[in-house]
This record gives C-alpha cells, structure tokens and sequence, in this order.
RNA sequence: CGGGAUGUGGCGCAGCUUGGUAGCGCACCUGGUUUGGGACCAGGGGGUCGCCGGUUCAAAUCCGGCCAUCCCGACCA
C-alpha cells in the first residue's frame, strides 16, 4: 500500500482528554477514533492490529480443539431470566424494548446462549466440547476510561468448555490456560497468571492473565520467595500472631465519650485499645439483610471478599439510619457481641482473639475483655481483609509484594449453573441424566491492543511487536520527487509484496523530518529508508523500531534482509 | 452513583474577570523556494463558541437548566 493513499490521521499534539499512554499513542497515531464514553471506531490500522490479534486468538483456540461460532448479539430476556442473570447484572446490561413490547439485552457474555445450544447434546459420547466465538459484547460501564482498556463496546473471545464431569472441566480448563499462554506470549505479553475471583460469573475457580502496567486497575499480589501471585480480591498472607491472656473476665463497659474512631480509641486506651486489640465492626446490607462485617481494628474491608464469602448479589454499607435501627448506636460504638438475629461474618484474623475491645452498641460506650469465639455469635469466617504489601506468604517466608496489573484474560470454572438452568443434560453409561459442567473462558481482544501499547512503547511512539504490527515494514523514500530514489524504493517495495511481507511505501511529498516520526509515531517494525545518496552507492538503511537501531544494506539484499528479520519476529 | 475539572474550525489552545468586530499555533488548499529528523515566504478556505432558555439595544462572555467528555473513588474482558 502507499501512504500517500491511506487513511492515516497522524497528531501532532496528545488529544487532551487521553491519559493512558496508549490512549494517547492510539489516537495521536491514528489507530483510533473516539465516537462516545467508552466507543471507539477503529480506523484502518486499528482493524488491521485487531484483526491480527484475532487471528492469533483463533489460531491457538483451534490448536485445542476450539470450534468457532458467530452468536447474536442481541438477546431475548427470556434467557437471561431462565439463569437468574436478568437482575443479577443491573445496570451493567444494556436492555432495551422492541416494537412488540418485548424485553432484549446486549449480550455482555454469552453462557446463556451456548447452553442453550448444548442442549442439542445428549450423550457422555458427545463430549467434551469447546465452543467459541470472537464477537462484540456490550457492558455498560458505570466509568469507561483509558482509551480502549475499559469501554462500553468491544470485542472479546469468548469460549465455553462443555464436559460431562470435573475431570473433564479441568482438562478443558488446563488446555485454555495453555493456549492463553502461548496466545499473550505471540502477542508480545508478559502475564502472569493470577488466582482470581469468580465475580458474577461463580462457579468453582478462576485464573486471571495480567500484565504489569500503572495504568492496569488491578492490585496483584506476588511473593519474592515463591511462585505464590493472586489478584489482590483474593489474597492472604501471613500475620505475625498477636499475644493474648490466656484468660479473660466477662466483657465490661467503659465510657468513651467522643472517641469515634479506632485511632481515637487506641489513642486514648493505649493499653487496652491497640488497634490490633480492636474490632472494626462494619455494617453492611446483603441482598437487604443486615450483616455485620468484622475486622481487626488495623485491617480494611476488601469488598469483594465480603461478596464471595455471603454469596451476595446487591451489597452495599448500610446507612447511618439503618444502622441505628438495627443496633440502636452510631457508627464509632457498634459492635456484635451479644448480638443476634443478625448476621455475623467475621475475618480469620479474629479467631482465638481474647481481650479485645470493641463497640458496646449505646453511643460513647465500648466493651474490653471480649472473647471473640465465647462472646461473638459468628455465622461465617471468613477471608476479608486487604492484603497489604510487604506482609508475609502465606505459602513460604517471602515477602508479598503489591502491584498494579490490566487484566488480559480471564478463565473460569462455571460448574453446572448454566447448563442447570438452561436444561443442558447429557446421559451418561448407566442412562442417567447429568448437566454438562461449563467453563467459561475470555480474552478482550481491544484490551490486548492497549496492553500491548501500554507495555512496548517509547517517547516516539508505539513499538509493535512483529506479529501484530498493522504493517512489517516502512519503506521510506526520502525525495519521491528523485527518479532513481524513488524507482529504486519501488523496487524494494515489490520485492517485499512479493515476498509476502507486508509493507507499506511511504510515498508523500513530506520532508524526511516528517517520515520518520510519523514511521516512528505508527510503531512499524522495520523501516527501509531510500534515498538519492543512498541509492548512488546502492545501498538502504533498514532501522529496526525497537531501539531504533540502523544498519546500512545493500540495494540487492534488503529483500532479503527484511524477510529473514519478519519472519523471525513473527512467531513473536 | 458521590467528588473534581472541561466544553471555542480536524488537533492543541487564547479570548470570558470588565458584554459590542471570534483569534493564535498545527493541519488543509494555491503558488514559489526548499529536501536525511516535525522547513520557509506569499496568498487562501473552514467555526451553530456543547444545547435550551433568560437578562440586555447587544451574549463565546452574565444568570438558570440540561447534555457531553475527562480525572479521582464503589464495578469488569
């Protein structure tokens, strides 16, 4: 293709709103295009990375047995409802009404639909399965941001593993982990594979794909000392143990007038209200049965631990008014013991804990001496609290460290949920009727982009891996308006078509300034430059973007020279 | 949804305090000179000043409402 006849809208200047650096190199280099909060139209070498992405994707589900759909985008309620999803998505789901009145979604996922498929299984002998597609899901995101790294409109892999047993989910759910691997691997994609929670998804167990970058919206836990790494929602370490009494008198009040908060408190009863020595007494709605949340004074809620840990839908803290209703205190006096009829989820970090202090439920009193398991009805214990850098493995005597990661992919073992609800049933050898165990797998293919922006970049601009560049090669011809230069570019520029390496001649009448930073700008790979003096000592100059290294060829062996350097990179 | 900010040719911005003629840089068009790191000269085209309403002889500018976008917190590929 020639430059001088693409669609190509280089910026000057960073767009003013982005600030993700791949938003701003995507948009300044014209891959992108902004149409509203989260919708993005993909200019000419936009789709040409995306497609290319995809192509990577559909390659490596293939290799394990992948079959390909193409599902609709719109959706009857009706299904959604038969799993329950219908209110457990909010306002998440786009839904809209058609001219019968009817209720439709935009499908944000598509288990509902490919269970309903896999009711045309019906026997063990007709698994295992994996079905995909790569298809536009709509979600609508209460805050799109960062360019392409969280939209309301995108394109994503999904796949769906259909098994007669958990045996056979795991096998299907080792094989993704594998073909994931190898797939952000082609990408150019450092990952790390993350525990991870299910979310609104459920089922039994996910791992989560992320790549290191300040712009990701996840915290990742990792151990200097093992292979121990998780996502931040789900994981533990190790507390240095807190010494207790042996033996502690029944819990008395004590007045606190003005002391509302665990620091107040600590502060002021230092002997006996160390925050370690406290319990935070939280207070939340759960599907709108009150629940009382507790913590070690020193720890912090980390939301959807909670989530996992009650199986709740619609979670939410409780307002001041509630709260008196329920307890008869304020915030800042709330506690649980000798509480019931309510709910009580209490943290690990409080079990065995005696001579604790905590909020006596009448505004400016609190209660010492607690014994936590003699004073406390808990229902559920739990894992709640945030894991903070710095602390110890759970698994080794590392260190954890604490980091910010973009989520690529994510794979989840659904179980039978689905299948349940949509009568996806197969018989097994003896007659009887199973439902199909499902695992669900995911990859946001925009989402790649930007990672991969995010992490291969430079000041000049993006620096794409081979295989997924929108273009190998750029060959640069400094002065079109020279004869032989411009002949001899030509030339390169065939040889490379036909040897099937995909270039691109930067043909316009611009100044050479011009070329090279819009080359540099674009992120191609390999840039070929062609011009009058060069081509008097038949030579070109071939810079490799990724530290813009040049080296000086000859004329006749560029071709070749460009082809053995592609093909190298295109296994990434 | 809560908090903060912004909306002026395609992009980046000024003008608004103190109402009256909409301006600059880049990009674009024409001609010329230039040509190995975002050239120069001359001429030119393009703007409902986010939208609606109000105040006023007169509104980009003042007032009210709405909308949109971005950033920070609760959600996810």
């Amino acid at each position: 293709m020639y430059w001088s006849e693409l669609f190509i809208p280089t910026l000057r200047d960073d767009p003013a709103e982005a600030e993700a650096v791949s938003h701003k190199l995507l948009v300044r280099a014209g891959y992108i295009r902004q149409l509203a909060a989260g919708h993005y139209s993909m200019l000419p070498l936009g789709q040409r990375v995306r497609s290319k992405v995809a192509r990577i994707i559909e390659e490596e589900m293939d290799r394990i047995g992948g079959q390909r759909f193409h599902l609709p985008a719109l959706h009857p309620a009706e299904i959604w409802k038969r799993s329950g999803r219908w209110d457990v998505m909010g306002d998440e789901m786009f839904r809209l009404v058609d001219r019968k009145g009817a209720d439709n979604a935009l499908g944000m996922t598509h288990e509902e639909v490919f269970a309903l498929l896999a009711t045309e299984l019906f026997s063990y002998k007709d698994l295992p399965q994996i079905w995909y597609q790569i298809q536009t899901k709509f979600r609508d995101e209460p805050r799109p941001k960062s360019g392409l790294l969280r939209v309301r409109e995108f394109t994503m892999k999904d796949s769906y593993s259909l098994d007669v047993d958990e045996t056979g989910l795991g096998e299907a759910f080792d094989r993704h982990h594998g073909a994931y691997l190898r797939i952000f691997s082609r990408l150019g994609l450092h990952v790390v594979d993350v525990e991870a929670s299910s979310g609104a998804m459920g089922g039994s167990g996910s791992i989560e794909f992320m790549v290191r970058s300040g712009a990701g919206e996840d915290w990742i836990v990792t151990c200097d000392g093992c292979d121990y790494r998780s996502n931040l929602e789900k994981a533990t370490s190790k507390l240095a143990t807190v010494e207790d009494a042996d033996t502690v008198p029944e819990p008395s009040r004590f007045g606190t007038p003005d002391l509302h908060t665990i620091k107040a408190l600590a502060e002021a009863f230092p002997d006996i209200a160390a925050p370690d020595r406290q319990i935070k007494t939280l207070v939340y709605l759960i599907d709108d049965e009150v629940t009382l949340v507790l913590l070690r004074g020193d720890h912090d809620l980390l939301e959807q631990k909670l989530i996992d840990a009650t199986g709740g839908i619609k979670v939410r803290p409780a307002q001041p008014e509630e709260i008196v209703a329920a307890l008869g205190a304020h915030p800042g006096s709330l506690g649980a013991v000798g509480v019931t009829g309510l709910r009580i989820v209490a943290d690990h970090a409080l079990s065995g804990r005696r001579g604790m202090t905590t909020g006596a439920n009448t505004d400016d009193w609190h209660l010492r001496d607690v014994d936590v398991e003699r004073d406390v009805a808990v229902d559920t214990w739990a894992s709640l609290r945030t894991v903070r850098a710095g602390e110890s493995c759970p698994n080794c005597d590392g260190q954890l460290d604490l980091w910010k990661g973009i989520e690529v992919g994510h794979i989840f073992k659904l179980g039978t949920r689905y299948s349940e609800a949509m009568n996806a049933l197969v018989q097994d050898e003896s007659g009887a009727s199973l439902p199909i165990v499902m695992g669900s797998y995911g990859i946001g293919v925009e989402r790649g982009m930007a990672a991969i922006v995010e992490a291969s970049h430079d000041e000049r601009g993006i620096v794409w891996p081979v295989a997924v560049a929108p273009y190998e090669v750029v060959v640069t011809v400094l002065r079109p308006d020279d004869e032989a230069a411009s002949t001899a570019a030509r030339d390169v520029y065939s040889g490379l078509t036909d040897a099937g390496v995909e270039v691109i001649l930067d043909d316009r009448a611009e100044r050479p300034g011009v070329k090279f930073a819009d080359a540099e700008l674009v992120g191609f790979p390999y840039r070929v430059t062609v011009g009058p003096k060069g081509v008097a000592n038949g030579v070109a100059e071939v810079t490799r973007r990724a530290g813009l290294e040049t080296v000086e060829v000859a004329l006749s062996d560029v071709v070749d020279h460009i082809v053995t350097a592609v093909e190298r990179g295109r296994g990434g």
